[in-house]
DNA sequence: GTCGATCTACTAAGAACTTCGTAGATCAGC
DNA sequence: GCTGATCTACGAAGTTCTTAGTAGATCGAC
């Protein structure tokens, strides 16, 4: 059951990323980046899926939910990045990285991604 | 106007991409390595859909169809991974690839990984 | 020319997703 | 205790996706 975020859901994910947790108003409020935002009760429809679904854990407060993340940032991003890949790529992570250095990388991306390698090599 | 493809439809195009052209048929008999191959129906329905969307051509061969992507699958492959990073690592491909180093490369891998970022280099 | 196989075109039904309104409970302030 | 603000719970409507069936045309073989 490894499950992915709708188009809909992964903006609040974001917001609960970034503030730890938050109620239905917090996170409405940190949707004010996006094109436009969604209604309050939107939101709270989105979060009790969310909660359903089993990426937001809710605690009360007073008579209100606080929201906050059950599936980490880190764990979640690995999982979409796999899922890309064995859906695009035949789950060859090769060839992801070469329609990623296809892909007019700048002088500093490609730094930054030796650096990365470099790093890795060395925790090992 | 950059749609992406439906999880039902990837698999086809796939098949698309690996054989050049096909007809219904053809595409069906290249699903068989999925998990459950889909009615012949089914893959001419999604078929039609995937030219009303531009990702597919079709060219008539006597009464039949004959179907070959109108996309090509670097370019989607690029469109993907472009997604994901926008909407999962709000654009910065440098984090998308520390997700993919931090999820237990093989040596293999980090080796492939440094040789593509020297070639990218050198064709520069 | 009739029969079975094959192919298209259309339709439809169910599932998932997206969005928001309405109703009702609760709280704070007067 | 009444009023306005706030919050939840539920439902519903519209859209897209997924799957496949049925009807009808066409072709090949006998």
């Amino acid at each position: 059951m490894t499950r992915l975020l709708t188009e809909a859901e992964l903006p609040l994910m974001h917001v609960l990323w970034d503030r730890g947790e938050g109620r239905v108003r917090d996170v409405l409020d940190g949707l004010s980046d996006e094109d436009r935002a969604p209604a309050y009760t939107t939101v709270a429809t989105l979060l009790r899926i969310l909660v359903d679904k089993g990426f937001v854990e809710a605690r009360r407060d007073g008579r209100a939910w606080v929201y906050s993340p059950a599936v980490p940032r880190d764990q979640y991003e690995r999982r979409g990045v796999r899922h890309l890949v064995s859906r695009l790529f035949g789950g060859d992570r090769v060839s992801m990285v070469r329609s990623l250095v296809d892909d007019e990388l700048s002088a500093d991306e490609l730094d930054a991604f030796e650096a990365l390698v470099r790093r890795a090599r060395e925790n090992r």
